[in-house]
DNA sequence: TTGTACGCGTTATCAG
DNA sequence: CTGATAACGCGTACAA
């Protein structure tokens, strides 16, 4: 095990002082040419390298920002995620990760050890059980920013970056009311979250501009398990009056309700018409594809996370900012259209 | 912009020395019980936390593993990172994270990083394009473990885990021959991937086994783009005698497969059948999957190879080994049937 | 039981 | 242009 060569070693071989070493290293104006050279020559043949703990701790920055989400196995934050590190190493920055697997506990153990580490700064997607904010309010007394993407805790004053998905609903219902539909389904997300209110909501408006009544029998949930999904488009299979046309919480819930209704032998799109949310790239494997599905962008929202923290970061070297501005990007959810590529 | 508090601090108030902070937070016996607990008093009063990267300046040691992969957008990689995390979490690790890209210079940068930042070990995949394994030679040096995963380098005395693919692909051999399968077709990666060469003898010895001998119009190769592994399959299909079964390099190549033959309204599994690498989740979502797929274990991967690291790790504080000692973890393959899937 | 002194590697400041 | 010194926050021999 040889010993890892410090400045002090350089210094040392070389019978100067290890500022000048230092200063030499980092192309210091004031150092003469002849010290710079024969630091440099030292220092190559040691194989020198800067000991980053120890600059760290000295300048108080880490160079690193955390990324929390819930499962990394997942698609749509594996997909944020690239697209995060992809920004932050542009940058120079490195990336640390946590996954909290839906776990407040374990998210809060993290966010602890990101605070203990002092990183530069956090994006952060919290776990669906996350209700307890008080770290993200111990964050900010350490100074560290915090940027929420996609699932943003009801809190205020807070940076963010969310997809909106009432302009991809609003979308869909104008497109099937164009085709024809008057029956329009909804199979929405358990109503306690806030991704599901936000589709009723859009639903509701969507509806509501073409003076169609709202039919609550249309209006069906399911907790995004393959059973309550089949359950739930059951339910309006069995409706007397039939839906023509059905949007989904998610792709998921579309493939089960598509594959619930090749059982009753009717074809999806031609029988009933289905668009669904987040354009997964499922469907590209698929015979058959819903009409459309709403992208909701998650790189884009990861770099979109990037982009705001860092742009903290840098505000905060230039000035200490006496008012708090609070950075929220909301991008447009849109509606993709699958028709070329299904067989149906 | 509140000071964050430091043992000093602590000591000031307390008017006891920073050294007596110190010891009475970590619960050193040496201290007394009231002292110990007017120090944690203050402590939490001030909210105080350690400052890790002192500590990690101090310890030469960052409790922080490096997990380096070309893709995490790509489901074999973030289920992978997924393992591992859990796996570091667990021990009270944390885990930086890099992406090459399948770009060996940026592979580099981000090794280097990791050496300059003293991470306690690193798992990684290399891009398929990284020649040059000077890098790890280095990290050698600064005693850095490094375990490979998946893809590893052609190197001598290294830490790997990989996934054995030749006893799938005899299995799925004997599964074909049972079934009366005698002419067998082979879409294979590139010629210069280890993993096509791996494919490749496993075939043939899988056909040796019964006396079948290698028809070499039945192999045909792809750079997996689905432009290629289209044209492979027109190959296949048009030859006089075409093959009854198809084994695919992965899914992806198995999808463009099944969707030409298709097109050719032949059915997959009843006119050819076939089987793939990889078992990704894509299958639970179409009508036509393969009659099976081999699974890699990709998490499984991962999370070995975060074994061998710990291992290495834990070694390492109990005694200076004098003679290094190579973990490798070889598991194997499985052929995983869809057939009670399949709606063909 | 507690305090003193030092070192980890680097860089900023000030003095020459 | 260069050197000496201090400081960053913490842990720990050693001394008291």
């Amino acid at each position: 095990m040889e010993k890892i060569p410090t400045i002090k070693e350089i210094a040392k071989r070389l019978k100067v002082s290890p500022s000048t070493v230092s200063r030499a290293l980092h192309g210091h104006p004031s150092i003469g040419l002849v010290t710079t050279m024969r630091v440099n020559k030292v220092a190559s043949e040691l194989n020198y390298e800067r000991n980053q703990t120890a600059v760290f701790f000295k300048q108080r920055k880490t160079l690193t920002i955390g990324v929390i989400v819930p499962d990394f196995s997942d698609a749509f934050f594996s997909s944020a995620l690239s697209g995060i590190e992809d920004y932050a190493s542009k940058r120079n920055y490195n990336v640390f990760i946590g996954q909290s697997l839906e776990n407040p506990d374990k998210e809060k153990r993290i966010l602890e050890t990101m605070k203990t580490h002092r990183l530069d700064g956090i994006i952060i997607s919290i776990s669906k059980n996350t209700t307890n904010y008080e770290v993200f309010e111990q964050l900010k007394k350490y100074n560290i920013p915090v940027v929420f993407f996609d699932r943003i805790p009801g809190m205020e004053d807070i940076h963010y970056s969310v997809c909106n998905l009432q302009s991809g609903m609003l979308q869909a219902i104008d497109c099937l009311i164009e085709k024809g539909h008057r029956s329009i389904g909804l199979i929405n997300g358990p109503s306690q979250l806030a991704a599901s209110k936000e589709r009723l909501d859009a639903y509701k408006q969507g509806l509501d501009k073409y003076q169609i009544a709202v039919n609550t029998d249309l209006i069906v949930s399911s907790d995004l398990s393959s059973a309550q999904n089949t359950y739930a488009m059951r339910r309006l299979l069995s409706l007397a009056d039939k839906p023509t046309a059905i949007i989904t919480f998610n792709d998921y819930v579309a493939r089960d309700a598509i594959k619930l209704l090749k059982n009753y032998n009717l074809a999806p799109n031609h029988d009933i018409s289905f668009v669904s949310f987040a354009n997964s790239p499922i469907w590209s494997f698929m015979d058959s594809a819903p009409m459309a599905s709403i992208e909701q962008f998650p790189q884009k929202q990861g770099i979109k996370a990037a982009e705001i923290l860092f742009k903290i970061i840098d505000d905060r070297i230039s000035e200490a900012s006496l008012t708090p501005v609070f950075h929220h990007a909301v991008f447009d959810s849109s509606m993709v259209s699958h028709r070329g590529r299904t067989n149906v």
